[in-house]
DNA sequence: CTTGACTCCGTACCTGGGTCCGGGGTGTAT
DNA sequence: ATACACCCCGGACCCAGGTACGGAGTCAAG
């Protein structure tokens, strides 16, 4: 089965190391071409797909989301596109990350604070923590 | 309509700053207590409402989940609860958030390094940063 | 007494990124 | 030929934290 017909869906999530589900998702959201059909309808890949499906992975890993990929994988198809535009997508979803960095160590700073105001003894009765939560 | 008897659920809301839907969801979720209702079963919020609500949200703010807001308003109902459980839970999400902000600092640094290769100029073909998501 | 704003309830819908189910067809090794 | 793994598909379900809908009842003001 396995051969110069293509690889089966089965296939390419091993490799891959993704969920066949995974993978008929990547393919309804568009993101992953429309492989060949056997004569039995079954899809065949080429071993290009693993790369493509690696390729998203290690782009979400990265922060973007499936959508952010469609996008960039549509830049990817058009010739004419120019290397700004990927880096302008780049540079945007950098910013992002640091904002979200910037909100947590805010929830960070403020959790700490709250935090380090019991000592861990006594009854819940005048928790300096849920009193700091329950006053302004 | 405003008085002794209570506040409505929409003056509740708009003292806290939530939407109404909120109010009912928090209530199905057990995280707002029940209010007794008028003769023709309005709810009648007493006002400490407002301070329990904003409590959930303050908490929320701090990167708790409504379960574990849930948890949190268990144990302050219990006595014989100790300040050390509350400690242990702040403690705990501390960590969960410092393990959040580690992550996305490395998405950040990939990222960051993925983008530098880039100089903005030519077209997409040879994309340096579309590269590296390709290649290994 | 009518109008408009408010409230009730159950249920469905939303985002994101999948995962699972079930009933059917296929591929292959023994 | 039969067992077992694999594949097909559409649709339901999962997580969280809400938000929206729609028909019915209620309240307050003019």
């Amino acid at each position: 089965m396995t051969g110069v017909n293509g690889l089966t869906i089965g296939e390419v999530a091993k490799q891959a190391e993704v969920n066949i589900e995974t993978l008929r998702y990547y393919e309804r959201r568009g993101i992953l071409p429309k492989p060949p059909r056997s004569r039995t309808n079954y899809r065949r890949y080429p071993e290009t797909a693993i790369q493509q499906v690696r390729f998203i992975k290690r782009t979400q890993r990265l922060g973007f989301s499936l959508n952010e990929i469609a996008d960039l994988l549509f830049l990817r198809k058009n010739p004419q596109t120019s290397r700004a535009a990927v880096k302008v997508r780049a540079e945007a979803k950098l910013a992002d990350i640091e904002a979200k960095i910037q909100h947590l160590t805010e929830m960070r700073d403020a959790l700490a604070h709250v935090t380090a105001l019991c000592d861990g003894k006594g009854s819940i009765d005048g928790c300096p923590i849920l009193h700091a939560l329950e006053g302004e």
